[in-house]
DNA sequence: GCAACCGGAATTGCTGACAATCAATAATCG
DNA sequence: CGATTATTGATTGTCAGCAATTCCGGTTGC
Protein backbone atom coordinates (compact mmCIF):
# COMPACT_ATOMS: atom_id res chain seq x y z
CA UNK A 1 0.00 0.00 0.00
CA UNK A 2 2.51 2.59 -1.05
CA UNK A 3 1.71 6.40 -1.76
CA UNK A 4 2.29 6.78 -5.78
CA UNK A 5 5.76 8.56 -5.84
CA UNK A 6 7.93 11.14 -8.01
CA UNK A 7 9.28 9.84 -11.14
CA UNK A 8 11.70 11.37 -12.93
CA UNK A 9 15.13 9.48 -12.70
CA UNK A 10 16.42 6.43 -13.93
CA UNK A 11 16.52 5.31 -17.61
CA UNK A 12 13.34 3.95 -18.78
CA UNK A 13 10.52 6.06 -20.56
CA UNK A 14 8.76 8.37 -18.38
CA UNK A 15 5.70 6.70 -19.37
CA UNK A 16 6.18 3.57 -19.24
CA UNK A 17 7.50 4.09 -15.29
CA UNK A 18 4.02 5.83 -15.08
CA UNK A 19 2.21 3.00 -16.49
CA UNK A 20 4.16 1.04 -13.65
CA UNK A 21 3.14 2.89 -10.34
CA UNK A 22 -0.22 3.09 -11.66
CA UNK A 23 -0.68 -0.94 -12.39
CA UNK A 24 1.13 -1.26 -9.57
CA UNK A 25 -1.52 0.25 -7.54
CA UNK A 26 -4.35 -1.31 -9.35
CA UNK A 27 -3.02 -4.76 -8.89
CA UNK A 28 -2.49 -3.97 -5.23
CA UNK A 29 -6.07 -3.32 -5.13
CA UNK A 30 -5.51 0.50 -4.10
CA UNK A 31 -7.60 1.00 -7.23
CA UNK A 32 -10.93 -1.07 -7.15
CA UNK A 33 -12.57 -2.06 -9.83
CA UNK A 34 -14.90 0.39 -11.69
CA UNK A 35 -12.39 3.51 -9.90
CA UNK A 36 -11.95 6.86 -11.67
CA UNK A 37 -8.54 7.82 -12.83
CA UNK A 38 -8.46 11.12 -13.16
CA UNK A 39 -5.46 12.42 -15.45
CA UNK A 40 -4.52 15.87 -13.72
CA UNK A 41 -4.72 13.82 -10.26
CA UNK A 42 -2.25 11.24 -11.08
CA UNK A 43 0.13 13.61 -13.43
CA UNK A 44 0.17 15.67 -9.78
CA UNK A 45 1.01 12.72 -7.81
CA UNK A 46 3.47 11.03 -10.31
CA UNK A 47 4.81 14.58 -11.16
CA UNK A 48 4.89 14.46 -14.66
CA UNK A 49 2.77 15.95 -17.24
CA UNK A 50 -0.62 14.91 -18.08
CA UNK A 51 0.05 13.68 -21.73
CA UNK A 52 2.68 11.39 -20.37
CA UNK A 53 -0.61 9.86 -17.90
CA UNK A 54 -2.53 9.96 -21.06
CA UNK A 55 0.10 8.01 -22.63
CA UNK A 56 0.64 5.26 -19.42
CA UNK A 57 -3.14 4.85 -19.29
CA UNK A 58 -3.51 4.32 -22.75
CA UNK A 59 -0.59 1.09 -22.24
CA UNK A 60 -2.69 -0.12 -19.24
CA UNK A 61 -6.23 -0.18 -21.58
CA UNK A 62 -4.06 -2.20 -23.89
CA UNK A 63 -3.18 -4.38 -20.83
CA UNK A 64 -7.26 -4.53 -20.13
CA UNK A 65 -6.52 -3.06 -16.52
CA UNK A 66 -8.20 -0.04 -17.65
CA UNK A 67 -10.83 1.16 -20.08
CA UNK A 68 -11.61 4.85 -21.52
CA UNK A 69 -14.78 6.24 -21.93
CA UNK A 70 -14.24 8.84 -24.93
CA UNK A 71 -14.64 12.03 -23.64
CA UNK A 72 -15.33 11.37 -20.19
CA UNK A 73 -13.14 9.12 -17.90
CA UNK A 74 -10.87 6.67 -17.58
CA UNK A 75 -11.61 3.67 -15.00
CA UNK A 76 -9.93 0.83 -13.89
CA UNK A 77 -11.75 -2.34 -15.23
CA UNK A 78 -14.09 -4.52 -14.46
CA UNK A 79 -14.13 -8.19 -12.67
CA UNK A 80 -17.49 -8.67 -13.06
CA UNK A 81 -18.07 -12.72 -13.44
CA UNK A 82 -17.91 -12.32 -16.97
CA UNK A 83 -14.73 -10.52 -16.94
CA UNK A 84 -13.36 -13.72 -14.66
CA UNK A 85 -14.76 -15.70 -17.05
CA UNK A 86 -13.21 -14.43 -19.80
CA UNK A 87 -10.02 -14.46 -17.76
CA UNK A 88 -9.82 -17.98 -17.28
CA UNK A 89 -10.98 -19.34 -20.21
CA UNK A 90 -8.46 -17.72 -22.23
CA UNK A 91 -5.81 -18.19 -19.62
CA UNK A 92 -6.30 -21.96 -20.33
CA UNK A 93 -6.04 -22.15 -24.17
CA UNK A 94 -2.44 -19.85 -23.49
CA UNK A 95 -1.13 -22.39 -21.25
CA UNK A 96 -1.83 -24.92 -22.74
CA UNK A 97 -0.36 -23.90 -25.64
CA UNK A 98 2.50 -23.00 -23.69
CA UNK A 99 3.02 -26.63 -21.89
CA UNK A 100 2.90 -28.20 -25.61
CA UNK A 101 5.56 -25.86 -26.76
CA UNK A 102 7.13 -26.17 -23.24
CA UNK A 103 7.48 -29.65 -23.53
CA UNK A 104 9.13 -29.31 -27.14
CA UNK A 105 12.13 -27.56 -26.09
CA UNK A 106 12.60 -28.22 -22.56
CA UNK A 107 16.31 -28.66 -21.53
CA UNK A 108 17.92 -30.73 -18.27
CA UNK A 109 18.37 -27.58 -16.65
CA UNK A 110 15.47 -25.91 -17.40
CA UNK A 111 13.57 -29.06 -15.53
CA UNK A 112 15.44 -28.88 -12.70
CA UNK A 113 14.79 -25.19 -12.64
CA UNK A 114 11.08 -25.89 -12.91
CA UNK A 115 10.85 -28.65 -10.19
CA UNK A 116 12.94 -26.01 -7.85
CA UNK A 117 9.99 -23.23 -8.25
CA UNK A 118 7.77 -26.46 -6.97
CA UNK A 119 10.12 -26.83 -4.36
CA UNK A 120 9.98 -22.96 -3.46
CA UNK A 121 6.14 -23.47 -3.94
CA UNK A 122 5.30 -26.44 -1.90
CA UNK A 123 7.98 -24.79 1.35
CA UNK A 124 5.78 -21.43 1.41
CA UNK A 125 3.04 -23.42 1.45
CA UNK A 126 4.46 -25.69 4.40
CA UNK A 127 5.68 -21.91 6.42
CA UNK A 128 2.06 -20.70 5.46
CA UNK A 129 3.57 -17.93 3.61
CA UNK A 130 0.22 -17.75 1.46
CA UNK A 131 1.12 -14.65 -0.14
CA UNK A 132 4.90 -15.76 -1.13
CA UNK A 133 3.40 -18.50 -2.49
CA UNK A 134 0.38 -16.88 -4.57
CA UNK A 135 3.64 -14.82 -6.11
CA UNK A 136 5.92 -18.41 -6.86
CA UNK A 137 2.36 -20.22 -8.63
CA UNK A 138 2.50 -16.93 -10.90
CA UNK A 139 6.25 -17.59 -11.44
CA UNK A 140 5.70 -20.94 -12.38
CA UNK A 141 3.72 -20.66 -14.75
CA UNK A 142 5.47 -17.91 -16.67
CA UNK A 143 8.66 -20.04 -16.21
CA UNK A 144 6.67 -23.09 -18.28
CA UNK A 145 5.54 -20.03 -20.64
CA UNK A 146 9.10 -19.00 -21.76
CA UNK A 147 10.03 -22.47 -22.35
CA UNK A 148 7.70 -21.80 -25.22
CA UNK A 149 10.06 -19.55 -26.66
CA UNK A 150 6.96 -17.75 -27.74
CA UNK A 151 7.40 -13.80 -27.66
CA UNK A 152 3.76 -12.62 -28.57
CA UNK A 153 2.47 -15.83 -26.47
CA UNK A 154 4.20 -14.57 -23.61
CA UNK A 155 3.47 -11.67 -23.87
CA UNK A 156 -0.67 -12.45 -23.65
CA UNK A 157 -0.17 -14.68 -20.84
CA UNK A 158 1.61 -11.60 -18.94
CA UNK A 159 -1.63 -9.71 -19.48
CA UNK A 160 -3.96 -12.15 -19.00
CA UNK A 161 -2.50 -13.36 -15.41
CA UNK A 162 -1.88 -9.36 -14.29
CA UNK A 163 -5.74 -9.34 -15.07
CA UNK A 164 -6.40 -13.01 -12.98
CA UNK A 165 -4.15 -11.49 -10.06
CA UNK A 166 -6.19 -8.43 -9.97
CA UNK A 167 -9.33 -10.34 -10.18
CA UNK A 168 -8.33 -12.50 -7.24
CA UNK A 169 -7.51 -9.10 -5.26
CA UNK A 170 -10.57 -7.93 -5.75
CA UNK A 171 -12.69 -11.33 -5.34
CA UNK A 172 -10.53 -12.15 -2.14
CA UNK A 173 -10.24 -15.30 -4.01
CA UNK A 174 -7.93 -17.97 -2.57
CA UNK A 175 -7.29 -21.38 -3.30
CA UNK A 176 -9.01 -24.08 -1.29
CA UNK A 177 -6.81 -26.82 -1.40
CA UNK A 178 -3.07 -26.08 -1.15
CA UNK A 179 -2.77 -29.84 -1.37
CA UNK A 180 -4.01 -30.70 -4.63
CA UNK A 181 -2.47 -27.54 -5.66
CA UNK A 182 1.09 -28.89 -5.33
CA UNK A 183 -0.45 -32.10 -6.64
CA UNK A 184 -1.03 -30.38 -9.40
CA UNK A 185 1.52 -28.27 -10.39
CA UNK A 186 4.08 -31.21 -9.81
CA UNK A 187 1.86 -33.41 -11.97
CA UNK A 188 2.28 -30.63 -14.81
CA UNK A 189 5.60 -30.33 -14.34
CA UNK A 190 6.40 -33.86 -14.61
CA UNK A 191 4.77 -34.04 -17.89
CA UNK A 192 6.57 -30.87 -19.12
CA UNK A 193 9.94 -32.95 -18.14
CA UNK A 194 8.66 -36.08 -19.34
CA UNK A 195 7.90 -34.39 -22.48
CA UNK A 196 4.74 -35.73 -22.55
CA UNK A 197 2.64 -33.53 -24.50
CA UNK A 198 0.02 -34.87 -24.82
CA UNK A 199 -0.78 -35.27 -21.04
CA UNK A 200 1.45 -31.66 -20.02
CA UNK A 201 -1.20 -29.78 -22.45
CA UNK A 202 -4.61 -31.92 -20.99
CA UNK A 203 -3.22 -30.73 -17.17
CA UNK A 204 -2.41 -26.79 -18.11
CA UNK A 205 -5.85 -27.06 -19.51
CA UNK A 206 -7.44 -28.42 -17.23
CA UNK A 207 -5.72 -26.40 -14.39
CA UNK A 208 -8.40 -23.88 -14.48
CA UNK A 209 -11.23 -26.30 -15.08
CA UNK A 210 -12.82 -26.13 -11.12
CA UNK A 211 -12.96 -22.06 -11.52
CA UNK A 212 -14.00 -22.06 -15.37
CA UNK A 213 -17.06 -24.61 -14.37
CA UNK A 214 -18.00 -22.49 -11.79
CA UNK A 215 -17.68 -19.30 -13.27
CA UNK A 216 -20.34 -20.79 -16.08
CA UNK A 217 -22.53 -21.77 -13.93
CA UNK A 218 -22.88 -18.05 -12.14
CA UNK A 219 -22.84 -16.53 -15.51
CA UNK A 220 -25.59 -18.77 -16.36
CA UNK A 221 -27.42 -17.85 -13.78
CA UNK A 222 -26.97 -13.83 -13.77
CA UNK A 223 -28.30 -14.15 -17.45
CA UNK A 224 -31.21 -16.36 -16.50
CA UNK A 225 -31.95 -13.78 -13.30
CA UNK A 226 -31.14 -10.94 -15.49
CA UNK A 227 -34.03 -12.41 -18.00
CA UNK A 228 -36.06 -12.87 -15.26
CA UNK A 229 -36.36 -9.02 -13.91
CA UNK A 230 -36.46 -7.61 -17.68
CA UNK B 1 -3.09 1.72 -52.62
CA UNK B 2 -4.40 5.13 -51.65
CA UNK B 3 -2.75 7.59 -50.48
CA UNK B 4 -2.90 8.97 -46.45
CA UNK B 5 -5.20 11.86 -46.13
CA UNK B 6 -6.53 14.22 -43.91
CA UNK B 7 -8.80 13.42 -40.85
CA UNK B 8 -10.03 16.11 -39.20
CA UNK B 9 -14.45 15.60 -39.14
CA UNK B 10 -16.24 12.92 -38.46
CA UNK B 11 -16.97 11.86 -34.25
CA UNK B 12 -14.33 9.20 -33.48
CA UNK B 13 -11.32 10.29 -31.34
CA UNK B 14 -8.58 11.69 -33.77
CA UNK B 15 -6.11 9.02 -32.87
CA UNK B 16 -7.80 6.34 -33.61
CA UNK B 17 -8.41 7.56 -36.94
CA UNK B 18 -5.36 8.15 -37.28
CA UNK B 19 -3.76 4.72 -36.15
CA UNK B 20 -6.71 3.56 -38.80
CA UNK B 21 -5.16 4.71 -41.29
CA UNK B 22 -1.48 3.78 -40.87
CA UNK B 23 -3.06 0.34 -39.78
CA UNK B 24 -4.75 0.28 -43.51
CA UNK B 25 -1.50 1.31 -45.44
CA UNK B 26 0.44 -1.58 -43.51
CA UNK B 27 -1.93 -4.45 -44.06
CA UNK B 28 -2.19 -2.93 -48.01
CA UNK B 29 1.59 -3.69 -47.85
CA UNK B 30 1.98 0.18 -48.90
CA UNK B 31 4.45 0.04 -45.68
CA UNK B 32 6.64 -2.96 -45.80
CA UNK B 33 7.79 -4.92 -42.97
CA UNK B 34 10.74 -2.95 -41.29
CA UNK B 35 9.55 0.38 -42.92
CA UNK B 36 10.53 3.27 -40.28
CA UNK B 37 7.71 5.22 -39.70
CA UNK B 38 8.63 9.50 -38.81
CA UNK B 39 6.26 10.82 -36.51
CA UNK B 40 7.04 14.25 -38.19
CA UNK B 41 6.04 12.71 -41.66
CA UNK B 42 2.75 11.07 -40.54
CA UNK B 43 1.83 13.93 -38.75
CA UNK B 44 1.92 16.36 -41.90
CA UNK B 45 0.59 13.47 -44.41
CA UNK B 46 -2.30 13.29 -41.73
CA UNK B 47 -2.81 16.89 -41.21
CA UNK B 48 -2.48 15.98 -37.00
CA UNK B 49 -0.44 17.36 -34.30
CA UNK B 50 2.76 14.69 -33.22
CA UNK B 51 1.28 13.79 -30.25
CA UNK B 52 -1.61 12.26 -31.81
CA UNK B 53 0.75 10.50 -34.53
CA UNK B 54 2.54 9.14 -30.97
CA UNK B 55 -1.28 7.70 -29.73
CA UNK B 56 -2.39 6.20 -32.78
CA UNK B 57 1.02 4.70 -33.20
CA UNK B 58 1.35 3.42 -29.65
CA UNK B 59 -1.86 1.57 -30.18
CA UNK B 60 -0.70 -0.04 -33.60
CA UNK B 61 2.24 -1.14 -31.16
CA UNK B 62 -0.16 -2.81 -28.65
CA UNK B 63 -1.56 -4.47 -31.81
CA UNK B 64 1.78 -5.97 -32.77
CA UNK B 65 1.82 -4.46 -36.45
CA UNK B 66 4.47 -1.59 -35.21
CA UNK B 67 7.35 -1.70 -33.04
CA UNK B 68 9.07 1.14 -30.79
CA UNK B 69 12.72 1.51 -30.36
CA UNK B 70 12.99 3.94 -28.08
CA UNK B 71 14.35 7.61 -28.38
CA UNK B 72 15.31 6.26 -31.87
CA UNK B 73 12.51 5.02 -34.32
CA UNK B 74 8.44 3.44 -35.06
CA UNK B 75 9.28 1.07 -37.38
CA UNK B 76 6.90 -1.78 -39.33
CA UNK B 77 7.23 -5.18 -37.60
CA UNK B 78 8.80 -7.95 -39.04
CA UNK B 79 7.49 -10.86 -40.87
CA UNK B 80 9.88 -13.53 -40.26
CA UNK B 81 9.38 -17.35 -40.10
CA UNK B 82 9.28 -16.98 -36.45
CA UNK B 83 6.81 -13.84 -36.08
CA UNK B 84 4.43 -16.08 -38.61
CA UNK B 85 4.94 -19.21 -36.60
CA UNK B 86 3.82 -17.14 -33.20
CA UNK B 87 1.03 -15.89 -35.62
CA UNK B 88 -0.45 -19.25 -36.36
CA UNK B 89 0.23 -21.01 -33.20
CA UNK B 90 -1.59 -18.29 -31.29
CA UNK B 91 -3.94 -18.31 -33.77
CA UNK B 92 -4.80 -22.19 -33.70
CA UNK B 93 -5.83 -21.98 -30.16
CA UNK B 94 -7.46 -19.06 -29.82
CA UNK B 95 -9.82 -20.11 -32.83
CA UNK B 96 -9.69 -23.63 -31.30
CA UNK B 97 -11.16 -21.86 -27.72
CA UNK B 98 -13.38 -19.80 -30.18
CA UNK B 99 -15.06 -22.83 -31.80
CA UNK B 100 -15.52 -24.54 -28.60
CA UNK B 101 -17.45 -21.86 -26.99
CA UNK B 102 -19.74 -21.47 -30.43
CA UNK B 103 -20.73 -24.15 -30.32
CA UNK B 104 -22.11 -24.13 -26.67
CA UNK B 105 -23.80 -20.45 -28.43
CA UNK B 106 -24.94 -20.92 -31.64
CA UNK B 107 -28.76 -20.97 -32.82
CA UNK B 108 -30.65 -21.55 -36.22
CA UNK B 109 -29.70 -18.44 -37.31
CA UNK B 110 -26.59 -18.00 -36.54
CA UNK B 111 -26.06 -21.64 -38.33
CA UNK B 112 -27.87 -20.14 -41.16
CA UNK B 113 -25.70 -17.13 -41.48
CA UNK B 114 -22.20 -19.40 -41.28
CA UNK B 115 -23.76 -21.83 -43.49
CA UNK B 116 -24.44 -18.18 -46.26
CA UNK B 117 -20.73 -17.18 -45.20
CA UNK B 118 -19.61 -20.22 -46.64
CA UNK B 119 -21.68 -20.12 -49.72
CA UNK B 120 -20.38 -16.63 -50.67
CA UNK B 121 -16.78 -17.92 -50.06
CA UNK B 122 -17.36 -21.14 -52.39
CA UNK B 123 -18.68 -18.66 -54.99
CA UNK B 124 -16.34 -16.10 -54.86
CA UNK B 125 -13.66 -18.90 -55.30
CA UNK B 126 -15.86 -20.66 -58.42
CA UNK B 127 -15.43 -17.50 -59.95
CA UNK B 128 -12.27 -16.96 -59.29
CA UNK B 129 -12.58 -13.37 -57.35
CA UNK B 130 -9.77 -14.83 -54.73
CA UNK B 131 -9.13 -11.38 -53.31
CA UNK B 132 -12.98 -11.51 -52.22
CA UNK B 133 -12.35 -14.94 -51.20
CA UNK B 134 -9.73 -13.93 -48.64
CA UNK B 135 -12.11 -11.21 -47.18
CA UNK B 136 -15.00 -14.07 -46.96
CA UNK B 137 -12.40 -16.56 -45.22
CA UNK B 138 -11.67 -14.02 -42.26
CA UNK B 139 -15.37 -13.23 -41.85
CA UNK B 140 -16.02 -16.59 -41.76
CA UNK B 141 -13.75 -16.87 -38.99
CA UNK B 142 -14.17 -13.43 -37.29
CA UNK B 143 -17.77 -14.89 -37.14
CA UNK B 144 -17.50 -18.15 -35.81
CA UNK B 145 -15.30 -16.50 -32.63
CA UNK B 146 -18.41 -13.72 -32.36
CA UNK B 147 -20.31 -16.35 -31.75
CA UNK B 148 -18.17 -17.10 -28.55
CA UNK B 149 -19.35 -14.16 -26.92
CA UNK B 150 -16.18 -13.66 -25.39
CA UNK B 151 -14.80 -9.76 -25.68
CA UNK B 152 -11.22 -10.33 -24.81
CA UNK B 153 -11.36 -13.72 -27.65
CA UNK B 154 -12.54 -11.85 -29.85
CA UNK B 155 -10.17 -8.51 -29.59
CA UNK B 156 -7.07 -11.21 -29.16
CA UNK B 157 -8.33 -13.20 -32.54
CA UNK B 158 -9.03 -9.80 -34.55
CA UNK B 159 -5.04 -8.46 -33.66
CA UNK B 160 -3.73 -12.41 -34.83
CA UNK B 161 -6.00 -12.02 -37.74
CA UNK B 162 -4.47 -8.62 -38.44
CA UNK B 163 -1.35 -10.21 -38.39
CA UNK B 164 -2.17 -12.86 -40.15
CA UNK B 165 -3.29 -10.72 -43.29
CA UNK B 166 -0.26 -8.20 -42.69
CA UNK B 167 1.88 -11.81 -43.24
CA UNK B 168 0.10 -13.02 -46.37
CA UNK B 169 0.55 -9.81 -48.17
CA UNK B 170 4.53 -9.71 -47.33
CA UNK B 171 5.14 -13.19 -48.03
CA UNK B 172 2.67 -13.32 -51.20
CA UNK B 173 1.17 -16.18 -49.36
CA UNK B 174 -1.97 -17.63 -51.08
CA UNK B 175 -3.68 -20.40 -50.60
CA UNK B 176 -2.91 -23.58 -52.71
CA UNK B 177 -5.67 -25.84 -52.96
CA UNK B 178 -9.31 -24.04 -53.07
CA UNK B 179 -10.96 -27.14 -52.71
CA UNK B 180 -9.13 -28.29 -49.65
CA UNK B 181 -10.24 -25.00 -48.71
CA UNK B 182 -13.94 -25.02 -48.65
CA UNK B 183 -14.18 -28.41 -47.31
CA UNK B 184 -12.38 -27.66 -44.51
CA UNK B 185 -14.45 -24.40 -43.86
CA UNK B 186 -17.57 -26.61 -44.33
CA UNK B 187 -16.22 -29.27 -42.18
CA UNK B 188 -15.96 -26.65 -39.05
CA UNK B 189 -19.22 -24.95 -39.69
CA UNK B 190 -21.04 -28.14 -40.27
CA UNK B 191 -19.09 -29.27 -36.83
CA UNK B 192 -20.49 -26.16 -34.90
CA UNK B 193 -23.95 -25.86 -36.04
CA UNK B 194 -24.09 -29.87 -35.06
CA UNK B 195 -22.80 -28.58 -31.39
CA UNK B 196 -20.18 -31.04 -32.10
CA UNK B 197 -17.38 -29.02 -29.98
CA UNK B 198 -14.87 -31.97 -29.93
CA UNK B 199 -14.74 -31.88 -33.86
CA UNK B 200 -15.29 -28.67 -34.22
CA UNK B 201 -12.40 -27.55 -31.89
CA UNK B 202 -10.22 -30.07 -33.69
CA UNK B 203 -11.16 -28.82 -36.67
CA UNK B 204 -10.41 -25.22 -35.65
CA UNK B 205 -7.01 -26.36 -34.14
CA UNK B 206 -5.97 -28.84 -37.18
CA UNK B 207 -6.91 -25.50 -40.07
CA UNK B 208 -3.71 -24.17 -39.56
CA UNK B 209 -1.71 -27.68 -38.87
CA UNK B 210 -0.03 -27.25 -42.31
CA UNK B 211 1.10 -23.68 -42.35
CA UNK B 212 2.54 -24.23 -38.49
CA UNK B 213 4.48 -27.80 -39.69
CA UNK B 214 5.76 -26.16 -42.51
CA UNK B 215 6.81 -22.82 -40.50
CA UNK B 216 8.18 -24.97 -37.60
CA UNK B 217 10.46 -27.05 -40.28
CA UNK B 218 11.92 -23.68 -42.03
CA UNK B 219 12.33 -22.37 -38.18
CA UNK B 220 14.69 -25.37 -37.11
CA UNK B 221 16.30 -25.24 -40.31
CA UNK B 222 16.98 -21.49 -39.88
CA UNK B 223 18.44 -22.17 -36.25
CA UNK B 224 20.86 -24.98 -37.30
CA UNK B 225 22.34 -23.07 -40.68
CA UNK B 226 22.77 -20.45 -37.68
CA UNK B 227 24.36 -22.34 -35.11
CA UNK B 228 26.55 -23.37 -37.83
CA UNK B 229 27.59 -20.32 -39.42
CA UNK B 230 28.22 -18.93 -35.47
C1' DG C 1 -44.75 19.31 -10.31
C1' DC C 2 -42.00 18.05 -14.22
C1' DA C 3 -39.54 18.09 -18.38
C1' DA C 4 -36.61 20.66 -21.37
C1' DC C 5 -33.20 23.93 -21.66
C1' DC C 6 -29.32 26.64 -20.61
C1' DG C 7 -24.91 28.03 -18.35
C1' DG C 8 -20.50 27.16 -15.98
C1' DA C 9 -17.29 24.07 -13.90
C1' DA C 10 -14.72 19.99 -14.51
C1' DT C 11 -12.49 16.91 -17.46
C1' DT C 12 -10.66 15.07 -21.50
C1' DG C 13 -8.69 15.92 -26.44
C1' DC C 14 -5.31 18.07 -29.21
C1' DT C 15 -1.55 21.09 -30.42
C1' DG C 16 2.98 23.66 -30.81
C1' DA C 17 7.18 24.43 -28.63
C1' DC C 18 11.13 22.93 -26.07
C1' DA C 19 14.34 19.26 -24.07
C1' DA C 20 16.74 14.90 -24.37
C1' DT C 21 18.67 11.44 -27.02
C1' DC C 22 20.68 9.13 -30.83
C1' DA C 23 23.16 8.27 -35.43
C1' DA C 24 26.35 9.87 -38.63
C1' DT C 25 30.20 12.41 -39.60
C1' DA C 26 34.06 15.42 -38.90
C1' DA C 27 37.94 16.44 -36.05
C1' DT C 28 41.60 14.93 -32.96
C1' DC C 29 45.09 12.16 -31.02
C1' DG C 30 48.17 8.24 -30.76
C1' DC D 1 46.50 5.48 -40.83
C1' DG D 2 43.29 3.70 -37.23
C1' DA D 3 40.77 4.48 -33.25
C1' DT D 4 38.55 7.67 -30.36
C1' DT D 5 36.32 11.66 -29.27
C1' DA D 6 33.54 16.22 -30.37
C1' DT D 7 29.95 18.05 -33.32
C1' DT D 8 25.94 18.45 -35.77
C1' DG D 9 21.57 17.27 -37.62
C1' DA D 10 17.62 14.55 -37.21
C1' DT D 11 14.31 12.34 -34.39
C1' DT D 12 11.94 11.13 -30.45
C1' DG D 13 10.34 12.42 -25.48
C1' DT D 14 8.01 15.67 -22.47
C1' DC D 15 5.55 19.61 -21.22
C1' DA D 16 2.15 23.49 -20.56
C1' DG D 17 -1.74 25.66 -22.60
C1' DC D 18 -5.84 26.09 -25.42
C1' DA D 19 -10.07 23.79 -27.45
C1' DA D 20 -13.85 20.60 -27.30
C1' DT D 21 -16.89 17.90 -24.75
C1' DT D 22 -19.44 16.25 -20.94
C1' DC D 23 -21.65 16.65 -16.48
C1' DC D 24 -24.38 18.86 -13.14
C1' DG D 25 -26.92 22.44 -11.12
C1' DG D 26 -30.36 25.87 -11.59
C1' DT D 27 -33.88 28.07 -14.33
C1' DT D 28 -37.55 28.45 -17.29
C1' DG D 29 -41.75 27.24 -19.47
C1' DC D 30 -45.76 24.43 -19.56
Amino acid sequence: MTKLTSLKSEKRLLDRRAADQIRAHILDGVLPAGARLLETQLSEELEVSRGTVRSALAQLAGEGLVQQVAFTRWEVSGASVADAWEIYTLRGVLEELGARLAVANITEADGARLRSIVADLLRAIREERFQDATDIDFDLHAAIIALARHRRLAEQHRFIMQQVRFHMVQSGFLPKNYDELIAEHAALVDAVIARDAETAERLARSHNEAEVKLLTRLLRQGEATEAAAG
